[in-house]
DNA sequence: TTAATACGCAACTTTATGGTTGCTAAAATA
DNA sequence: TATTTTAGCAACCATAAAGTTGCGTATTAA
């Protein structure tokens, strides 16, 4: 249905998304559905349904012991963030080197 | 109605306004709404809702000219996304001193 | 001054999104 | 075994978002 980057820049355009992503990785350990909802003002199904999200983007994995889901942040995944970004970093970061060499490799 | 950031991050989520976002960076002047328009296969009026959501989110600036309204992007208001960014940076980037930084600031 | 161009505004339609409640099933506890 | 806890599924609701068309208006060109 949607890319991959779309689907990840999709998922943290959420606010509440974004904080629960941040409770994942500041979390000493992985936190259950519960624990997670816990700390929201929300049902648990609406919690469930923002990690489904960020499941599907690859911000968070799950691991099922017993009858529990345990919620891990998967950081690495904004990496992907970062590349997008990279390209653009070169019209308004200080090093203006880049984009001599953009530029550069534009012309040739 | 909503924070900064949130509008940021709504703003890139769509693919088409990472294409006009795109097409407006890589210009080598600001294009006009028609102009932008005439690239996309959608009506000018949705092209336009577009412009103002990136408008809003401080992406792209215009600047009126007659009967014209040309379109600038704005990059640097990515540096917020790699703000945002930097914080998650600690947790997957090979520089794992930063990591232990923010460990260590956290015990302290 | 007439005609064409560039554009905004408003109304409308469709589909996505964020959220809820109720119910069911599996696993853990008493 | 009976009960509580954890969580998924489905249905539903309200609002937001993406896109359209039609129309009015200012500016430029003929």
């Amino acid at each position: 249905m949607q890319d991959k980057i779309t689907k990840l820049f999709k998922a943290i355009a959420d606010p509440t998304r974004r904080d629960i992503f941040h409770a994942l990785v500041i979390a000493s350990s992985a936190l259950s559905i519960t624990q997670i909802s816990n700390q929201f003002e929300m049902s648990r199904q609406g919690v469930t349904k923002h990690i489904k999200t960020l499941e599907d983007a690859g911000l968070v994995f799950i691991e099922s012991q017993g009858r529990e889901r345990f919620c891990n942040a998967n950081p690495k995944e904004l990496q992907e963030v970062n590349k997008w970004l990279k390209f653009y970093n070169k019209f308004w970061d200080n090093k203006l080197e880049s984009l001599d060499d953009y530029l550069n490799s534009k012309k040739s």
